[in-house]
DNA sequence: CCTATAGCTATGAATGTTGTAGCTATTGAC
DNA sequence: GTCAATAGCTACAACATTCATAGCTATAGG
């Protein structure tokens, strides 16, 4: 059913353009576990309010969690990364052609 | 260098995680040009005042641009929804398994 | 002219994010 | 036992983004 669908994707999509949302997944998805001050390093330059907010949103989306190590991706949160990880190639080229047309 | 690749993802991020930002490129992956209104009923809920800001944002941003028949990607921007297409199958099992654990 | 359509701008209120500070609980060393 | 270090978070007020509603300007067709 393509409506069912379209409300799927627009579920998604507003909780990962809440700012910082996706890179504190990116933080995590190498796997290692972090702490929340240290996640905070990782992501930078967010707030602890927001950052603890972030993480109440993506852990009742169930896409991280906090294990006695720290916190990690869910295995849905690692499969998401996943599926984004083209981005990073993406944003390379990106950056690169952008700067070309600036000069 | 990784450190100049993290400045590029956190660019790309930091424009993406702006609300409606990905809806807005999502609603023109087809290919099909759209007017300024089509796309804000296309996107939904979306107040013109924020599409205009997207819209700034993106096209200096080189992924979307204004022709004769409407708004459209361009090369780079249709690139990039091609990545991110895999994120339709994600939330419809997302979606599912979330759906499972509420009941 | 008159109406329809397209692309936007104006305003004030609601919501989200920031910066800075500091609280509580747990752990391990002394 | 108590002291410092670390972890997870909360409080508060300032600032930024987004909202709902309204309406302006310009162009094209009838």
């Amino acid at each position: 059913m393509a409506s069912k669908d379209n409300v799927s994707i627009h579920q998604l999509l507003s909780l990962l353009e809440s700012r910082y949302a996706i890179r504190v997944m990116w933080a995590l998805k190498d796997g290692h576990p972090q702490t929340f001050r240290l996640l905070q390093d990782s992501v930078g330059g967010i707030t602890p309010n927001t950052l603890n907010t972030r993480i109440k949103e993506l852990r009742e989306a169930t896409l991280m969690t906090h294990g006695s190590e720290g916190y990690t991706l869910t295995p849905a949160g690692a499969d998401l990364m996943k599926r984004m990880s083209d981005l990073q190639a993406f944003s390379v080229k990106w950056t690169n052609s952008l700067a070309k047309k600036m000069k």
